[in-house]
Parts: C-alpha cells; sequence; structure tokens
RNA sequence: GCCCGGAUGGCGGAAUCGGCAGACGCGGAGGCCUCAAAAGCCUUUACUCGAAAGGGUGUGUGGGUUCAAGUCCCACUCCGGGCACCA
C-alpha cells in the first residue's frame, strides 16, 4: 500500500537518534521515582518472529507510558545466550557455538532495534560473556560454601536426545523432555544439586504477596507441594523392637490401615522379603526401576502387575493388628519415607490396590447415605476407630497425631513435593562449574582470582553421553588449588536457568566489577516492577530465579535487596499458526523484517496491540494481513489529519469546538484506564474512535477552531507515542518544532470539567423492552424522568395495560410496568 | 480423575458496579473520484419477517433469581491449559 509518508526513513532516523543520545539509559542515582520494566531476557535462536515482537512490544510500550509518566524507567536487554540449540545447531555445522551464537544475537538486536523498542544499552547482559561467567561462578561457589550446593547420587533424569541430565522441572508430566520430546530415563548418577528445598516454606508463603496472575501463582504452589501430617513407626511383627517408618496425612484413619507398602527402592525391603516370596518381589523391583518414571506409572488398570508380598508383618499402632507389608511401584522412593500405611477405606490408591490383591477394606469415616464410591475421601464421623469414634476428621486428625506422637515414635511432620534442583549438565556450551577435585583434598574451589573457568574452543562436543569438557586433557588435568598436587576439574557446566536466575540483578549494576553486583545499588531497584514474558516460564525459570535472590540475600551477596524479585508479572499470550505455537523448533516462524519494510514498525506494534487482550493467544490467519492494514491504515489517517490535508480551521470556536473538546477529554481518561488495566486493544480502539469524531468535526464545512485542533493534535501525538513512536516522534517535531520531543512530554491529563455531560440518552424499556430513547439533561430527578418517559408518545403505544410500577434509574433507565 | 480459564455477528474482539448487546477493526455489499485501476473518501452490514413503517429472535445448552442477566446462582456440553499415584 502507498503511505503518505516514507516509513522506512523516518524509523531508522528515530531508532539511530534514540540510541545515539541514549535517551532511555538511566542512572542509578536518578532521583525521580523508579520503575523496573523488565521482558524475560530471548534465547538468541536467531532473528525476531512475531512472538518477540508482541512480548517486547507490551515491554517497550510500559517504559515509554512510564517515561511520559514522570518515573524514572530502568529498561534493560540482554540474552540468554548458552543453552543446547546453539550447540546442537554448532555439531551440525561444524562450527562453535560462540560464532553461532553471537551472529544470532546481531540478528535479534537488529530485529529488537527495528522494531523501535529501546533500552539503556550499557546494561545488556550477555550469559556466555566471561565477565558474567565469572559472576556466575562467583554465585555457585558461594552457594557451595553456604552449604547450598551440594554433590549427591541420586537418580536423576536422563534425556538420550538431549544427552545430559535433566532437572525435575525439565521433565513434562508424560515423562518426555520439554526440550527434545524424548522419553526420560532415570539413571543413578552423583551430580551437583541447589538445596532449593531449603526454601520450600518461603517461596511457597510469598507467593501469597506477588501481584502475578492467579493461575501461575497456583500453578506454583502446586509444584512446592506442601502437606502436613506425621512421621510414625509401625513396628515389624517378627521383632518389635524395630520399625518401619511411614508418612501419612490422614493420621485419623490409622484404625483402617489393612496394610503396608514399601517403595521398590526401600533400604529394608531386602531384609523384609522372606525366601518364598523373593523371586516374585526381585522381579517386580527389576521391573520397577528400570523402566522410566512414567511406564512406571502410567500402567492404568494394570494394577495387578505392580505389587508383591514381601511375606513380613507389621502391627498396626492403634490395634495392635498384624498386617502384611507389600512392595508396589505407586509408592515413591523419594517422597516422605519411600513407605505408606494403607488405608483402603478412605484413599484411592490404597483402595484399588486392595481390591487387585485381595485385602480388607475396613470404613472408619461414616460416609454419607447414598455414597457409592470406593474410597470415602470427605469428612464424616469416625466409626470402628476406637477413642477417635464420633470425631470429625479434623478432631481425629489431633487426637490420632498425639496417640501416635506418644505411643510409636510419632512425629508432626511437613513435606514437599518440591525436589532439590540438580543443576549439573553433561553438555558443552554452559558455563562450567568452578571445582576441582583432589585426590587428597577433595572437592576444591577454584580461587576467586582464577575465575572465570572458560571452556577451551578445541573440544569435541560428539554426545558419548559424558561431558564433552571431559575429552579435553589440557582443560581435564590441573592442579589442586590447595595442595598442587595433580587433580581434575569438574567438566560438568550448570542447568542454563542458573544464568537467568540473577541476570535483572546484574542489570541493576553492571557497572560494579569484582563482585556480581553492588547490593545498594541493586536494591535501588529492586524488586521489577513489571515483569513481562510467556506463561511457559510459570514454573521453571520463574522459581528458580524467586530462590536465587532469597539465597543470595541470605548469603550477603544481596544484603538489603527486596527477597521477591518480581513484583508484578504479566504472561502475554503466544502466537499460533494453524493451531500450533509459532516457535523456532516447530518452524512456522514469521519474521516481522518484511512488515518493517511495509506497514513500519508503528504498524505492526499496534496490530499486536490491537488485534485482542495482550493475555489471549492470537491465531495467525488470513485475516491477520488485512487487520495489519487497517492498523497502518488508522495510522496513516493520523498522517494526514495531522498535516491538515483538506480542513477547514478557522479562528473563532462554536459549539462544535466544545464538544469536541469534551471528546478528546474523554479520550485522555478512557486510553490512560486502558493503559494501566493493560487492555491495549480497547486504548486503540478509543484513539480509532478519536479520530474517526476528529475527522468528521475537522472537515465540517462551517469550520473548526484552530485553537482546539491544535489541542486535539499535540494530545493525540501523546497518547499515541508509547504505541507508535517512530510516527508520533516525527509528526510533534515537524508540528512543534521548538519543543521537547513527544516522548519527553507529560502523559495528558483529562481536564475534570469538560468530562462532565450536560446531556445523556436515557434508554425507556416497557416491560423490559427497549420502546425509545430520550435526550435528557445528566441531572434529571427521578420524578423529571418518570414523567418525560410515561408521557413519551411511543411508550404508551406500547403499553397495552395498565401501568403497576415504575423503576427510574436517572438519568440512564425507565422501565416500565404493566399488570 | 482433580483444579483453573474460556465459549458473544462471516472473523478478531467491546460491553470496567446487574441497566441501550455487538464499540473498534477485518471481511462483505453499494456509491463517489478516475478514461480505467490502485489509493482515498462516503453509506451500509447480528439474524429474521416485511416494499416500507415496524415487529420478532439473539451472548454454548437447560433451569433459576430480578422490574432488568453476556454479567449473579444451579446443572450440563464443548474447547484450551495445568496437575495427576507426593500417601
Amino acid at each position: 500500500m502507498a503511505r503518505p509518508f516514507d516509513v522506512k526513513a523516518v524509523e531508522a532516523k528515530w531508532q539511530a537518534r534514540w540510541r545515539d543520545e541514549g535517551t532511555y539509559n538511566v542512572d542509578n542515582d536518578d532521583r525521580r521515582d523508579r520503575y523496573y520494566v523488565l521482558c524475560m531476557y530471548p534465547y538468541p535462536s536467531g532473528a525476531a518472529h512475531q512472538g518477540h515482537v508482541r512480548n517486547y512490544t507490551f515491554g517497550d510500550l510500559v517504559v515509554r507510558y512510564k517515561t511520559m509518566r514522570g518515573y524514572a524507567v530502568l529498561s534493560p536487554i540482554g540474552f540468554d545466550s548458552f543453552g543446547l540449540p546453539a550447540e546442537n545447531a554448532a555439531i551440525k555445522a561444524g562450527s562453535h557455538p560462540r560464532l553461532f551464537t553471537d551472529a544470532r544475537i546481531r540478528e535479534l538486536t537488529s530485529s529488537l532495534v527495528r522494531l523501535g523498542a529501546v533500552y539503556d544499552w550499557r546494561r545488556e547482559v550477555q550469559s556466555h560473556d566471561p565477565q558474567y561467567m565469572k559472576y556466575s561462578q562467583m554465585i555457585f561457589l558461594a552457594f557451595l560454601e553456604a552449604g547450598l550446593a551440594y554433590r549427591a547420587t541420586a537418580p536423576v533424569n536422563w534425556c538420550p536426545g538431549c544427552a545430559t541430565v535433566l532437572a525435575n522441572e525439565q521433565v513434562l508430566a508424560d515423562g518426555t523432555c520439554e526440550r527434545s520430546g524424548d522419553l526420560v530415563q532415570r539413571r543413578e548418577l552423583e551430580q551437583w544439586f541447589f538445596r532449593i528445598t531449603q526454601y520450600a516454606e518461603e517461596l511457597l508463603k510469598d507467593v501469597d504477596e506477588l501481584e502475578w496472575p492467579e493461575r501461575v501463582k497456583t500453578m506454583q504452589r502446586n509444584w512446592i507441594g506442601r502437606s502436613e501430617g506425621v512421621e510414625f513407626d509401625l513396628a515389624l511383627a517378627s521383632d518389635p523392637s524395630r520399625a518401619l517408618r511411614v508418612f501419612t496425612t490422614r493420621p485419623d484413619t490409622g484404625f483402617g490401615v489393612t496394610y503396608a507398602v514399601l517403595a521398590p527402592e526401600h533400604p529394608l525391603l531386602g531384609e523384609l522379603t522372606t525366601p518364598e516370596h523373593a523371586e516374585e518381589v526381585a522381579s517386580l523391583v527389576e521391573r520397577a526401576l528400570s523402566a522410566s518414571e512414567v511406564e512406571r506409572t502410567s500402567s492404568e488398570g494394570g494394577l495387578a502387575k505392580r505389587g508383591a508380598f514381601t511375606g513380613s508383618y507389621v502391627l498396626n499402632p492403634f490395634n495392635g493388628r498384624s498386617v502384611p507389608v507389600y512392595v508396589a511401584d505407586y509408592v515413591l522412593g523419594s517422597y516422605g519415607t519411600g513407605a505408606v500405611m494403607a488405608v483402603p477405606a478412605e484413599d484411592e490408591r490404597d483402595y484399588d490396590f486392595a481390591r487387585t490383591y485381595d485385602l480388607p477394606i475396613v470404613r472408619t469415616v461414616q460416609a454419607p447415605d447414598g455414597f457409592d464410591g470406593g474410597a470415602y475421601t470427605g469428612d464424616g464421623p469416625h466409626v470402628n476407630s476406637g477413642f477417635l469414634d464420633g470425631l470429625d476428621v479434623v478432631a481425629a486428625k489431633a487426637a490420632a497425631a498425639d496417640f501416635l506422637v506418644e505411643r510409636a515414635g510419632g512425629l508432626r511432620k511437613v513435606n514437599y513435593r518440591l525436589r532439590d534442583w540438580l543443576v549439573s549438565r553433561q553438555r558443552f556450551w554452559g558455563c562450567p562449574i568452578p571445582v576441582v577435585y583432589c585426590p587428597t583434598d577433595g572437592i576444591v574451589p577454584v580461587p576467586l582470582e582464577q575465575l572465570p573457568v572458560v571452556a577451551p574452543d578445541d573440544v569435541s562436543m560428539d554426545q558419548t553421553g559424558q561431558s564433552p569438557l571431559a575429552t579435553h586433557a589440557g582443560f581435564l588435568h590441573t592442579s589442586c588449588p590447595r595442595c598442587g598436587a595433580p587433580a581434575r576439574r569438574e567438566t560438568d557446566t550448570m542447568d542454563t536457568f542458573t544464568d537467568s536466575s540473577w541476570y535483572f540483578l546484574r542489570m541493576a549494576d553492571p557497572f560494579s566489577s569484582g563482585v556480581p553486583f553492588d547490593p545498594t545499588q541493586v536494591a535501588k531497584w529492586m524488586p521489577v516492577d513489571q515483569y513481562i514474558g510467556g506463561i511457559e516460564h510459570a514454573i521453571l525459570h520463574l522459581l528458580y530465579a524467586r530462590f536465587y535472590v532469597k539465597a543470595l540475600v541470605d548469603i550477603g551477596l544481596a544484603s538489603g535487596v527486596a527477597r521477591e524479585p518480581f513484583a508484578r508479572l504479566f504472561t502475554q499470550g503466544m502466537i499460533r499458526l494453524h493451531g500450533t505455537k509459532m516457535s523456532k523448533s516447530k518452524g512456522n516462524l514469521i519474521a516481522p523484517e518484511p512488515y518493517f519494510d511495509t506497514v513500519g514498525a508503528d504498524g505492526l506494534r499496534l496490530f499486536h496491540l490491537f488485534v485482542g487482550p495482550p493475555a489471549d493467544d492470537v491465531d495467525w490467519t488470513d485475516q491477520t494481513e488485512g487487520v495489519i492494514e487497517g492498523c497502518a491504515r488508522f495510522l496513516d489517517r493520523v498522517w494526514r489529519l495531522c498535516s491538515e490535508n483538506g480542513l477547514h480551521l478557522v479562528e473563532r470556536e462554536g459549539p462544535a469546538d466544545y464538544a469536541m473538546r469534551q471528546e478528546l477529554h474523554r479520550t485522555i481518561a478512557k486510553v490512560t484506564d486502558s493503559m494501566e488495566r493493560w487492555s491495549y486493544n480497547t486504548a486503540v480502539a478509543a484513539l480509532m474512535e478519536l479520530l474517526n469524531a476528529v475527522s468528521k468535526w475537522a472537515r465540517d464545512p462551517q469550520g473548526a477552531s484552530r485553537v482546539v485542533f491544535d489541542e486535539v493534535r499535540r494530545t493525540m501525538l501523546c497518547l499515541l507515542a508509547p504505541m507508535a513512536p517512530h510516527m508520533s516522534a516525527e509528526l510533534f517535531e515537524v508540528h512543534y518544532p521548538s519543543e521537547p520531543g513527544v516522548h519527553a512530554q507529560s502523559w495528558p491529563r483529562p481536564d475534570p470539567a469538560l468530562l462532565v455531560r450536560e446531556s445523556v440518552t436515557m434508554v425507556v424499556q416497557v416491560n423490559g423492552k427497549v420502546r425509545a430513547r430520550l435526550e435528557v439533561l445528566a441531572d434529571i430527578t427521578q420524578e423529571q424522568a418518570r414523567e418525560a418517559a410515561l408521557g413519551e408518545e411511543r411508550v404508551r403505544a406500547a403499553l397495552g395495560a395498565p401501568v403497576t410500577r415504575v423503576v427510574v434509574v436517572p438519568p440512564r433507565l425507565v422501565n416500565v410496568i404493566t399488570g
């Protein structure tokens, strides 16, 4: 489409000016009120796609809007530049991930600049920058010293496709790798962990304080999974001085325990298995432990193959009865004590198992009349439960817990679903873990002055299942920093989520050296006032970053910094093409560049703002091109209007001009409200309505006031400035050359006097149906409204029966009810 | 299975506190301008009966509350997402 101005030239001019003049640089000692806006820093997969455009358009709009509202706005950017795709691409191309990554960063940077997004580029952070790595490693060592990082052997998730272990958070519900989609295997390996569970309670509690989408908060709460219960002993029937320890959240149902179950990996299993059951137990254990987590847990309906009797018995402490001990794959070794008491009457899993193995079911909570399910998990009076009989669940829980504490070595306990964070990765393109293994001194931290530990360039990245760095003799072999003896370097790298767990802190103070950041500088900006990103990070990144910040505060690296990093979170919807998410891995990207060349960044930005609520997904369809052109058409009309094409402007001011000013000020109020509510689609709609009204008014043959036109023009450009920054800046400069630029203007404020309506349309209904619309004074009284409504010809014509009641809501509505 | 979120014209969506359903835009139809086209501008556009005036119907389905329901309550259908042996 032919544009009334040279879009490319105008946009390039302003992009250069913002960058060259550092318009959006901000200093840490700025005295204005502060506002920290941050979009999740992107993984540099290449040039931007529409998902990026959407994300960074919202971010940039907030930056410019808050600046016009008088804040010192911190708007940094960076790149999450370690990660598997770059390594895989480099392997394929026989190149080095750094070359690949640096090229991708240049492309993505160019896209962001062409979008018109503005940043304080002095604060740019790149995860693979050796300077940044140095601080990432310092933090690791600080965690190590504080006991927050440790090495342990554990059953871990191994992804064959990625040739590395994964964190629990990176394994999807169906047991596949979130990145490669491969089925994850279980392997027993020695790995590095971060003690995130130490913060489980605080991570859970603080969720309440966050202004985040409710569903993200719910996901975090579910992931942490707190449950209160009692841990106690089930004495062995064969030797009551010894016991099997179990955890339960339902001690009140103790009289209903009819068997106990061990996890296949339970340490007492061998001892409790009698010779005649050994074979059956062994085959179950072998199958359970070699299977992947999914295979183990998804054998729907196949309960028959899932458990085995050990041949041993334990004593139920409540009634002294001897109950059989089973082993079953549905009990997890890694949660609680790895063993449970089973109450088939009040637990669905136990019920299913008991039915399959023909074990007794004893009801201890009275189910309501008509309950026809299996296990009853609701409330009710206890029965068959000795001293608990008659008590409801809450009271019985307390009494039963007291009993267990006194009589069965019981301990009230809180368990969490959350596990420690496995941070080792057997891959090359990540930040090396800075420790050395010495035969005499054991694990020795690399001294601070030797940081960063940087991987050499000549490493073979072939995926042999071990870390690529382990194959590089020059890197692997070193000397112990403590005793000088020959030693071996750690060859694993850190999970890239460690990089993204603190980058926003470095961005708040990228100027300090020798420390990751200066806490007093960072404290000035944190927490991030508005964090913007995708819902896909609802658990992983957001939980890890919360943990990092709390830990950094506690160990002194971030003293005085807010304990929660992201006060407000906005998760924007994703772009879908033919129903699937737009992403590089799916190969269905739509690049913004062609649009930059035609409708311009402003047109594309406006489209993303206008197409729907920011939180909703966007379907990229055949209609989309039309909507984008519609947005560009709107901008063209603004351009032509501002240039006074075909206008009839006069010096005098009349009633139509006053009405125009009222319309303008109502628009200011509407747009401002929409901006605050993240309702950008309606903000754009309000500006479109304003333009329609102005066009009509300013072309009226009667003539429109020049003074009012000027007010409309300058105000409209201000309102448009965060949305379509290039064109607004250009028009403002052309028409108001002696003033500071549009983005330096204050955000318009509506004049309250102009928001008052003198007259309004009053609806008159008869029995709820609209029969007339009357133009009435806004301050009409009840009586006057009633008179006016009943006096209306068309209302009387619609009556048909005597009036029995009149509902009057002045000045909006009258509803006449007939008999 | 459990927990959230959603369903409004041909399409994206609006309606912020229970008070004019469909703002704004896309698409469609008609017109102006033009030798013609593009661009631009104007009119129109929920469905339906009607020549018109005007009437009827209408926010996933079925009930309910209310003078009044897209909005509140109950039951359900479908779609999207999360969790799913965590004892």
